[in-house]
DNA sequence: CGCCCGATGTGCT
DNA sequence: GCACATCGGGCGT
């Protein structure tokens, strides 16, 4: 069978095609020869040094650096003192954009979720960038680990077809103070729901 | 449900 | 020093 991990030419286009197209795709984390999975609800754009919402906007440092690289690798970082967030890759190399993957619908390994979001409702275990990443055990260890690479335990396999029609792009979350016209950029995607209309 | 706020560490000014 | 791509608890509506 072939594979379902998305390949690298999937990462290396437009980082806001990138995005868009992530949505409904299946985010994948081995533990212990375990799959724990869920489908992509929503991600946001971050586009390269312009963009004064990215990480990226005060040129190469050590923490970003990882957005300069190769496409399809994660970039995990740490914030607010105690919360870690994925991002992939995208575009060119040495073009620093990258997709902040901010919620999941948990699909496999309910089990190994549940343990580390004890005491939390359903709903909450994976509806924000941290608290996917605690609910799937994801840490700094994961930067700049290749997304494409099937020996890894973190990966991005194809999911489901999601229509064109929805797709919601709105403003990004939590970049209130960021001027425009990179305030109001619509390069956040969701899932069209019932509960965000 | 919404708003407010404290937690808590790192990187950049 | 301070800002930060956040979260969860507390309290009011």
């Amino acid at each position: 069978m072939s594979s379902k991990i998305l390949p690298r030419d999937f990462y290396a286009r437009s980082v806001v095609d990138v995005a868009k197209d992530l949505v409904g795709m299946r985010l994948v984390r081995i533990f212990d020869s375990k799959r724990i999975s869920g489908i992509i609800l929503e991600t946001e754009a971050y586009d390269g040094e312009n963009d004064l919402a990215c990480h990226a906007r005060m040129g190469k440092t050590k923490r970003n650096a990882v957005m300069f690289g190769e496409p399809g690798h994660a970039y995990v970082y740490f914030t607010y003192g105690m919360h870690w967030c994925l991002n992939c890759v995208t575009g060119p190399q040495g073009y620093p954009a990258a997709v902040l993957i901010r919620t999941i619908q948990p699909i496999e390994g309910i089990t190994f979720i549940v343990k580390n979001r004890p005491g939390v409702k359903e709903k909450d275990w994976c509806n924000g960038p941290a608290k996917l990443t605690r609910a799937l055990s994801i840490d700094g260890n994961f930067n700049d680990m290749d997304l494409c690479d099937k020996k890894n335990n973190l990966l991005i396999e194809k999911g489901i077809q999601i229509a064109q029609q929805f797709i919601i792009s709105s403003s990004r979350i939590g970049i209130g103070s960021v001027p425009e016209p990179w305030r109001s950029k619509a390069w956040n995607f969701k899932i069209a729901m019932p509960e965000n209309s």
